[in-house]
DNA sequence: TTCTCTACTGTGAACGCTCACAGACAGCGT
DNA sequence: ACGCTGTCTGTGAGCGTTCACAGTAGAGAA
């Protein structure tokens, strides 16, 4: 009846257009859109259909200025960019993050600090309030911008358990000893005796405790650890074919090397065909991660799943709990043996 | 003088404490935090003092409720998970995106659009207009998304050539056909004839366009082009395997094959090993792209390169141009030769 | 009746910023 | 003296939403 916008208009609709195409204000209209308590099933019923009649999305800004949160979260990788370009892990993180976010409606801003520079910015950003809340992914032993952001008071999860145990930090990791245990248990039952490692960094809690699985079922089987047998890397692909490499100089009759990430297991497999030894005859295999690079592998690694998915879901989970105001908090989830060809 | 804020006071500063602080007026804080124009020299500098002091970070969001803008805009990739799995030249262009837009100051909204029903979550998401723009990242041939966004009026540069040549969208690529042509060029000059083209989609211009760079540089040679000697992948590493596989299967005596991506030129290496053929000494193996994929390879891969970080700062320069309300514009970036074992 | 309680609805006031406008002042030509 | 231009500054309005509050209506109890 009163002048409608048929004319060419551009502006898209707001809240006023809506409660008045439903004949209600723009308070009912809100509390339809916030979960629609105390409003009468007539009226949730007329803002529906004039949402869907005139296209009404909400302004998100509008929100954010008065809520004062921004709905969106932060994805922090604080790697350099070169272990980002060859780790297909931190795809199938990202990837299930963005997805875990999409079912609540908060887009997800990406953040590469592979540099300092990158991450002075980066932190500015984030302290500024820009994001609610940040998922670290981190392999860096006492990472300052986790320290940073925790003083800061930004909700933060942290893929992977964090070097400060007192501090009161949210993280989500597999269990990375009892994974270890699986694998050697395996290759042991394989008659495997000589079974060298090739362990994560020792600076991290992921590195420290796939190597301690290592040392504790070797132990309880009465097979000696041998320090020549145990070497470390970075998780990159070419620290694990240095990593054999050395393994193969110190413990030439090593019969069997556990790799403590799936990469670096790729690297191992190169040091060992350029050694002239046979995988899985002479030497078995084992990874950890069962990520994409386990099944490119040639032959297809034995691997320890990591539940990328559950993790990031998790991730997603305690994030949200932790900007709703909840504690910080700390889930492991199981891993679990995946044999294939180089075992 | 008036009360400060020496309390337990949470909330931020704003421009009005800035100002304040500086003796000036909130416009006169606005205008010098959007280029100082129109204010002069010590104005300038007691509010820079001011910042400095307070500690102040403008609000976004108020900001973007007034101008309209968001400030921020989307990465946008519609491929199925695997190969955002298994292809490092994603990560490299999302990397080298979110560093370029940085500099701007405008954050990346990664969005995933591998299922229909993403696709049209996102698609609303974006027309909706909480992105400025949107940077487009896919393979496919008619992607109806870039239509859609098209039709909406979306800022939107594609990375790679479109398929639809009338539409006026803009597009940042690598020169395909240059690049085929050096790439059989070189193959030639190595001496071999019967050369093999494991080519990328045909119903992407790129795909055609490195394929048609090869036939021309065989006919100028004189060289007879044989269609058993062609076969088309999809760009994954499985499908360059059986796109080799199939081409010995045809052509027993091919003694090169020019693989239309690194990763599938990997898969062409597996099945070249699996056949019992030596490369380069039976087969020459040329690549395209110069991913992390091509030195990975054993033997490392020659391969042509395509310039990842000036195609990503491209892309944004464009974008922002288009935000900008500039026209749409094509950008064709020169390939480069990449010599290594494989030839 | 009257009072209370619950379910529901409308209204003004923010949130923090930018924009358009108006005004002040200086310099300069007429 | 006047107007003009150009530089600089302050002010009010408004962006679209949520929130707190006040208010209405109907049901049920006293």
């Amino acid at each position: 009846m009163t002048m409608s916008n048929t004319g060419g208009r551009r502006r898209p609709p707001t809240i006023h257009d809506v409660a008045r195409e439903a004949g209600v204000s723009r308070g009912t209209v809100s509390r339809v859109l916030n979960g629609g308590h105390y409003v009468s099933p007539s009226a949730q019923e007329a803002v529906n259909a004039a949402i869907r009649k005139t296209g009404y999305v909400v302004n998100r800004h509008a929100r954010s200025l008065i809520t004062g949160r921004s709905d969106s979260v932060g994805f922090l990788l604080t790697e350099p960019q070169e272990r980002f370009f060859e780790d297909p892990n931190f795809n199938v993180l990202l990837s299930a993050c963005t997805q875990a976010l999409a079912a609540h409606d908060i887009p997800l801003l990406l953040m590469l600090a592979g540099t300092e520079d990158e991450r002075r910015r980066i932190t500015r950003y984030i302290t500024a309030g820009h994001v609610d809340g940040v998922l670290l992914v981190s392999s860096h032993s006492g990472d300052p911008v986790a320290e940073q952001l925790r003083e800061a008071g930004v909700p933060l999860v942290q893929c992977g358990k964090p070097m400060g145990l007192g501090s009161k930090v949210s993280y989500v990791a597999a269990d990375d000893r009892d994974g270890a245990r699986d694998m050697v248990r395996h290759l042991l039952s394989r008659g495997r005796r000589r079974i060298g490692m090739v362990s994560g960094p020792l600076d991290t809690p992921g590195g420290v405790d796939r190597l301690a699985g290592y040392k504790e079922v070797l132990t309880e089987a009465g097979v000696e650890i041998d320090e020549r047998l145990i070497v470390s890397g970075d998780y990159s692909r070419a620290s694990g074919e240095a990593g054999c490499e050395r393994l193969l100089a110190q413990a030439p009759d090593m019969d069997a090397v556990f790799v403590a990430s799936d990469l670096m297991a790729q690297g191992a497999l190169t040091a060992l065909r350029r050694a002239g030894r046979r995988v899985p005859e002479d030497v078995s295999v084992g990874g950890f991660d069962d990520s994409v690079a386990a099944t490119e592998a040639i032959p297809a690694l034995t691997t320890i799943r990591q539940p990328y998915d559950r993790i990031s879901s998790e991730m997603v989970r305690v994030l949200l709990a932790q900007i709703g105001g909840e504690d910080p908090a700390a889930v492991i989830l199981p891993t679990e043996l995946v044999k294939r060809d180089s075992t």
